[in-house]
DNA sequence: GTTTTTACGTCAGTCATGTTGACTTATATG
DNA sequence: CATATAAGTCAACATGACTGACGTAAAAAC
């Protein structure tokens, strides 16, 4: 018996964890360099895409929920917000219940970009689900559900993520 | 029939993608914040971390493949490799067949500061293994290398990457 | 109705990480 | 010897993040 399975069962658990992270990392990175490359063009960054896509995932959402997505401090927001509004891309309206907030939409110059954008994205994905099959792709979905930590794990499940009573 | 993925079947398609893309954004978020912390205190940061990481993985990998795997511009590298070396965390010697070459290799400071920061990750990539059973990591699996370009998919490859004949 | 909290904005400075371009050095290879 | 390759270096710059401090308007609490 020299099978490593069997002399160190450790060994082969390293190597497949290892393997994760890489494809974590690698997998990251070629999801991200697509767009980056069509952005780098315009004026604008990743960081662009990121509040494109998800102010167009939710349309109305507010400063701060996005703040909570995206997990960077109101000033970087700002910035890149800021140039997202005055370029036409994102549309804002003060909120009615609270009329402090302001409530983020895109406009259609902006729902042409992030079609633009998450166009390429979700072909990669499509691509890759097709090619693995839908069992896999069930098991995709739980392991990255298990990496992702407590708070936004809800955002995945069947009736959306529960909304803080007010 | 009211059913949406009767009466639209890809509206559904849509969603999924979406939340595919989701899954990789927040999940890679959380996966590299942890070590992030970590490195905060020190005078470390992310990049430091990959470079860490790819050559405890490799040890005696060139500075052009490294180079490769990153894809960043040798400027870049050269930075953050000189702080890590200057800090004793990667050692170098020169190749024995082609003397241009600087073979990189963690020091035992090296080996130590990765075992700490990937630790976590291992940990977090085993707990979401763990619960999501043996069939889900491999359909995982499938799914991450459908995402990830040609080129470097050999990495996760049995044999490992195929080397370029010299 | 006054006080406090909240949502958001803003100014200013800094840091980490990436980029391009130009030039150098040492070594390998035709 | 000529050329190509591996790596280093200097300089300038862009992006996207950060902290800290302060301002304003509206909502909520007392």
């Amino acid at each position: 018996m020299t099978d490593v399975k069997t002399v160190n069962p450790l060994f082969l658990r390293e190597e497949e964890l290892r393997q994760g992270i890489e494809l974590l990392f690698f997998a990251y990175r070629d999801f991200t360099g697509e767009p980056d490359g069509l952005l780098a063009g315009m004026e604008l960054g990743r960081a662009h895409h990121r509040v494109i896509y998800f102010v167009g995932r939710h349309p109305g959402i507010t400063v701060s929920e996005l703040l909570g997505i995206l997990r960077i401090t109101k000033q970087s927001l700002s910035r890149v917000l800021g140039q997202l509004v005055a370029e036409g891309y994102v549309a804002q309206r003060p909120g009615e219940r609270d009329r402090r907030q302001r409530l983020l939409e895109l406009g259609p110059k902006g729902i042409e970009l992030e079609r633009l954008l998450t166009e390429r994205q979700r072909a990669r994905i499509a691509g890759a689900y097709r090619e693995a099959g839908a069992e896999a792709v069930e098991g995709f979905r739980k392991v990255m559900l298990g990496l992702i930590d407590e708070p936004d794990r809800t955002r995945f499940s069947p009736r959306g993520p529960s909304r803080r009573a007010p």
